[in-house]
DNA sequence: ACCCCACTACCTATATCCCGGTATTGAAAT
DNA sequence: ATTTCAATACCGGGATATAGGTAGTGGGGT
């Protein structure tokens, strides 16, 4: 039941180090390693493994172009970021090519297994600077939803965010422990305030207002 | 050299089970706790701790608005946002207002007294639940998924956008020149190929690939 | 040539949605 | 003190969505 992962980085004394950290950890097999980004695909198909932790900064095709095309031909796989610094373009293109994880290499030695365990079960897992990183850069991104505290009170929201999410008024009134009708009032009442008329549109409203992601 | 903190949550009972548990760990001292904003606010003037813990969903003064007010009034002190529900809302806020940390309150027992340990170094610490919304906020709109045109037939497709913009099958129907019936298998076959089970699934699904904006 | 599948269309049936009303309680605001 | 409103709950009814079946046509692939 071990996690099977491949490594690459165009450092080959890097790659031994990983390996022979990773080795000691029973729960973690790796399956192979790569140097670069095309040799990374041709490694991954062979191999088929669960998790793949990639350098962003090989020469040839880099991590990031690797990560794409590895999660485009191969949609389950998960993809571990390494890289030497936590420089905000790469974070982020890591990230939006698909990335679940993302280290930096000053990072402590037990972070990686940690990371691998985390991602292994869906998890996302960042370094502090990372985190960092991606604070700095979703500053600004909130302050949106005010008209709707505003406009709703405390439980429709809650139903408003349980009926995005596409579940019935009955499967609701139980979440919520109140009578489906009650629940359907608090819908039309929803509807009525924020002029939408029909679960798509309350869908559309709650992802947009941030309440709910898609 | 224990790291001093306060508590901040509307619950007795969690804050009697936080400051329980964080008694175990020899190196964090629980200076004092409060049970809404003001009474923060007061608490940390007093005692000067290291880092507040803060829940986020407190009556009276919320735990954003004491962040931002804690923060403005002692800029040393770090503060780790606690809350019930990774809400992208509250998250976006809270490290907007400041926040070193953000945990939520599945996490695993032991988070606290790793993230307080982290945030004390000045490290930013966030839970996996919370890093996966950051990751998600700010994700640029550029990807744009092939994998559904693979699945679904071209009319299919456009039966689905309509779905997902709030129109109902008569509504669409006209728009295509086809029968409301046939929109309905249409629409039936959208949902067997992609596991969905009601237009609040079907636009979210519409929205996550890009075919049509929130 | 054959089969698979997208697209077209119709029928039946139940569940759920959507809209209209009414009413009580308690909390907040004026 | 009065008003306003959120939250609770119910009734009725027409519209729509959800889920199943059948069936013909045309295009593409083995």
């Amino acid at each position: 039941m071990s996690i099977r992962i491949v490594l690459a980085d165009d450092h080959k004394m890097i790659l031994a180090a990983l390996r022979s950290m990773l080795e000691k950890e029973k729960d973690i097999a790796v399956v192979g390693d790569a140097a670069d980004g095309a040799a990374l695909l041709e490694l991954v198909a062979r191999t088929e493994p669960e998790i793949a932790v990639v350098d962003v900064g090989m020469p040839g095709m880099n991590g990031i172009e690797a990560t794409q095309r590895l999660i485009a031909g191969r949609p389950g796989i998960r993809v571990i970021a390494l890289s030497a610094y936590s420089d905000k373009r790469f974070v982020l293109e890591m990230l939006n090519a698909g990335a679940k994880g993302y280290l930096i290499k000053a990072s402590a030695g037990d972070e990686l297994p940690r990371a691998i365990r985390a991602v292994a079960q869906g998890q996302t897992y960042l370094c502090p600077e990372v985190a960092a990183v991606l604070v700095d850069a979703a500053r600004g991104k909130s302050m949106l939803q005010v008209n709707t505290a505003a406009k709703l009170g405390r439980r429709e929201l809650e139903v408003l965010v349980l009926l995005a999410e596409g579940k019935s008024s009955s499967v609701i009134a139980a979440r919520l422990h109140i009578a489906p009708s009650t629940v359907e009032v608090h819908r039309r009442n929803i509807m009525r305030k924020l002029d939408l008329h029909n679960v798509a549109e309350l869908t559309r409203y709650a992802i947009r207002e941030g309440l709910t992601s898609a």
